[in-house]
DNA sequence: ATTATAAAAGATAAAAAGATCTTATTATAT
DNA sequence: ATATAATAAGATCTTTTTATCTTTTATAAT
């Protein structure tokens, strides 16, 4: 249950896109690596697979850039996670087990497994413009950034 | 919330010890190593970190081999993965934010944070033996290897 | 004491993940 | 049409993780 760093920068960066990209108002590479404060050759490779798997939008050229589309906005954050790491991952038994189900379970199965099925739940149910709209209401951290900034010596 | 494969083959190969080790009977790494199907060089490495850690026991020449002593079977899962993984990589941010808490969420956290606890808690609580025991008692799958034989072509 | 056995330690190798760089393409504004 | 701004694609480099190999040290049995 643990995310590739990949990962991690996918959902950050969608979710920027979502609150502040639209049709109209594309966002380069360059800025939304700035803003989360992730490598931006990374995430420019990491972009071209988002695009490829329709969980975000580009255009290419002057005023370019990335965005949300409607649809793209319907995707949920386990979309973005099987995009990029794949579901089995976070479905793989815990202690790696080939097979472990409650038929032959591992030791810990039965203390993991209710927890995954209901965390995967609450990442598939809510859209990532729901997730938006509360980030941009509640407010929510979406920068790797330290925000407290620590007192000068 | 996943761990390293160093980490799983620690818990697998800790609690094969609690369930077929004693200071009488100690058991090496090849054995291990072929019991729950992982390769015997890397488990020795890593069987080194756990002796030095005092989460199992060892001594060498002939009959000796790897063990479980009383005081080691107290510990519980969460110090196997402590000492291998550290705790950072559990408790860290499921986004990875530098600084996420209650005052300055991620977008995740409220969903994450109290099944972070509770599993946590779960692996704190509950010794090395007291697991040993329900394995034996119930039966739980200690191996990597495929169990349900595949049907012969 | 000698020998056989098993772990400890250290050095090395291979694979995977993460990050970067360079060169196309594409689309838009002029 | 042309220049330009931005993504797309592919090649390459670095770091971390995983795995292996070789030598040394300790221990117990004879």
């Amino acid at each position: 249950m643990m995310l590739s760093r990949a990962s991690k920068y996918a959902i950050l960066s969608t979710l920027f896109l979502a609150e502040h990209s639209s049709v109209e108002k594309k966002i380069s590479v360059k800025v939304i690596a700035e803003s989360i404060d992730v490598p931006s050759p990374f995430l420019a490779k990491l972009f071209q697979q988002l695009v490829r798997g329709k969980i975000i939008s580009s255009t290419k050229g002057p005023n370019g850039g990335f965005y949300l589309n409607e649809s793209n906005g319907k995707r949920n954050v386990l979309d973005i996670i099987e995009n990029i790491d794949g579901l089995t991952k976070l479905n793989d038994c815990f202690l790696g087990l080939n097979e472990c189900d409650s038929e032959n379970p591992c030791p810990v199965h039965f203390i993991v497994e209710p927890f995954k099925e209901n965390i995967l739940g609450k990442f598939r149910d809510k859209t990532i413009m729901e997730f938006a709209q509360e980030i941009s209401e509640k407010g929510r951290v979406l920068t790797l950034k330290d925000i407290t900034p620590k007192v000068k010596k």
